[in-house]
DNA sequence: AACACGCGTTGCGTTTTGGGCAACGCGGTT
DNA sequence: AACCGCGTTGCCCAAAACGCAACGCGTGTT
């Protein structure tokens, strides 16, 4: 689109902080993005960005501004696929932001099956928390975002909330293993692996261990999940995870060769929510919109937790 | 706002229906619309328009990127105005669509006290009836829609409705006036003088007509309420107006010598709903957001029908 | 204190884009 | 058959955008 390499230009520089980055960042010389945005200040008749010795930085009317420019490019992208999706073709691109438990496999089976049927809708997913990705939302970096959230009112649009359940991840031939459900005291006879605060599960599990006599210190954190899953499939520990980002047995993934998950009681964890967050009246593109109903539909089905 | 310059000109040949009077209205040459219509077409992969043997008509693509055109242009005008509010001067413009009854006393009034705050926004008022009025907010031709509307349920946002008396008019030294409340059978007594159907007071009154044995047709009938109003001044005839659109004894204005209104007794006509509908989901100028909240405060209070 | 660095900005020559003019092709009308 | 009004296109010129290089100016370093 001819007309919005003006708002490109602005963009950019309002992420990167400075016209050079964002020069570099389009392809263009400084001097270009430079004329390009006094250009666009003129018209306005306000500068939009306050010039620093590092860099520019957006002042009251920028922040404005760049609502509307982000505003009217999704916009002219939304167009797009709607045109597209007239003509009968189904293509474009998705954004989603969310938490690291949706990644090992949700997330990839989702969007597998989607594009099964719409090979030409490209995505790009990103983990990040809900404070970060509700920024995200509210500037179009992501169309979707897909938290993990226990408590706080968040401010964009909740299009669908589940409830999630705490489930701890042990190896296939644990003693525990034998039991279907578990409760927290019996895991802490055994060690623990634990992700770093901050993480979904780790939230749930310091709330249920709160004033818990049978409470210890991990024996190993990590912010790899990766690395949680190989210790605790070679020793007697056991770590948590929200149930969506557990080994499912119902569709074992190859990586979680070893490994298995027991849910824990409901007396002991009351669970917290995975919220299907949109910006507050955004029109979503085509391929995006259909990729919530294809999610909203999944969650309402198969991830529901069973009622024990 | 140059880069907008593209949209403006597919707006007017939409509006329009031909190139060559949309070139017309922008002040450039045929050719130069042409080419600006065709790169748009280009850079969105679709033909917006279908060309006929005597000019151009939207298709399927063109209603969708018209909407997004024209929201793109309104968009810009709403980021002009915030700026603007925020640099400390009010100043804009606001289109109102609304019934003939608004014309006489209440909106002069009401953009007369606006305008004495804030000078530097301009008006633009255009008669249109309701269903009318809902196409024009669809297509951002106005920003406001205030009209009048008895039964149906409409397909914009309803951000007001006041009920709407009936009020009698008729010469100040008529035998009626010396009544505060008339029945419509008094006012029967006499020749009425009606506006033609379609009118909002003539729907009111043809509705609590249905049935009553003293109804009888018009003497007179016409589309112009000055001719009503002028024709009852110098007889004994009697027209009839909702209470909005009646000379009101608290704020005479200059055209109104020689008449004077009088409230239709509930009993005999159930009121209609004055409404204030705005398209929904569309943010709009300061100017206009204001504006609609003086007039709000204003039918809130003033015009609240009082209770006999 | 002098220096280098990275930033936004500007002057100038070049390239690209856009506009006006006139003419063409085409359908419907007279 | 001639005509009219429509969208469209080729050509030429004007205007806008771009790249390059250089400048001024703060900041942090040596």
């Amino acid at each position: 689109m001819k007309h919005l390499v003006t708002f490109r230009m602005i963009d950019a520089i309002a992420r990167t902080g400075s016209i050079r980055s964002a020069a570099e960042q389009v392809n263009q010389t400084p001097s270009a993005v430079q004329r390009r945005l006094q250009n666009y200040e003129d018209e306005l008749g306000y500068e939009i960005f306050q010039r620093t010795s590092k860099g520019v930085r957006l002042n009251a009317a920028g922040e404005m501004a760049i609502q509307h420019i982000r505003q009217t490019l999704a916009d002219t992208e939304r167009l797009n696929s709607l045109i597209a999706d007239l003509a009968g073709v189904r293509r474009g691109h998705v954004n989603i932001g969310c938490s690291q438990a949706l990644m090992p496999y949700f997330l990839p089976a989702q969007i597998a099956r989607y594009q099964a049927r719409y090979p030409e809708v490209t995505f790009n997913v990103q983990v990040m928390e809900h404070s970060r990705a509700a920024e995200a939302l509210e500037a179009f970096q992501v169309d979707i975002a897909l938290v993990f959230d226990e408590k706080t009112v968040p401010d964009y649009e909740v299009h669908l909330a589940v409830p999630q359940r705490l489930a701890a991840i042990m190896a296939r031939d644990h003693p525990l293993a034998r039991h279907k459900i578990l409760r927290l005291r019996q895991c802490y006879e055994y060690p623990v692996a634990l992700a770093l605060r901050g993480f979904s599960g780790r939230l749930l599990l310091e709330r249920a261990l709160h004033g818990k006599t049978f409470r210890k210190p991990p024996i190993v954190q990590s912010d790899s999940f990766e690395y949680l899953m190989a210790h605790v499939a070679t020793t007697d520990a056991i770590t948590f995870q929200i149930q969506i980002g557990a080994p499912d047995a119902s569709q074992s993934a190859p990586q979680d060769r070893g490994i298995i998950s027991r849910e824990i009681d409901t007396r002991d964890v009351t669970g917290g929510m995975l919220l299907l967050g949109l910006k507050r009246n955004r029109a979503l593109p085509v391929a995006a919109s259909r990729f919530v109903e294809q999610i909203t539909l999944s969650l309402s089905d198969e991830y529901r937790p069973s009622s024990d």
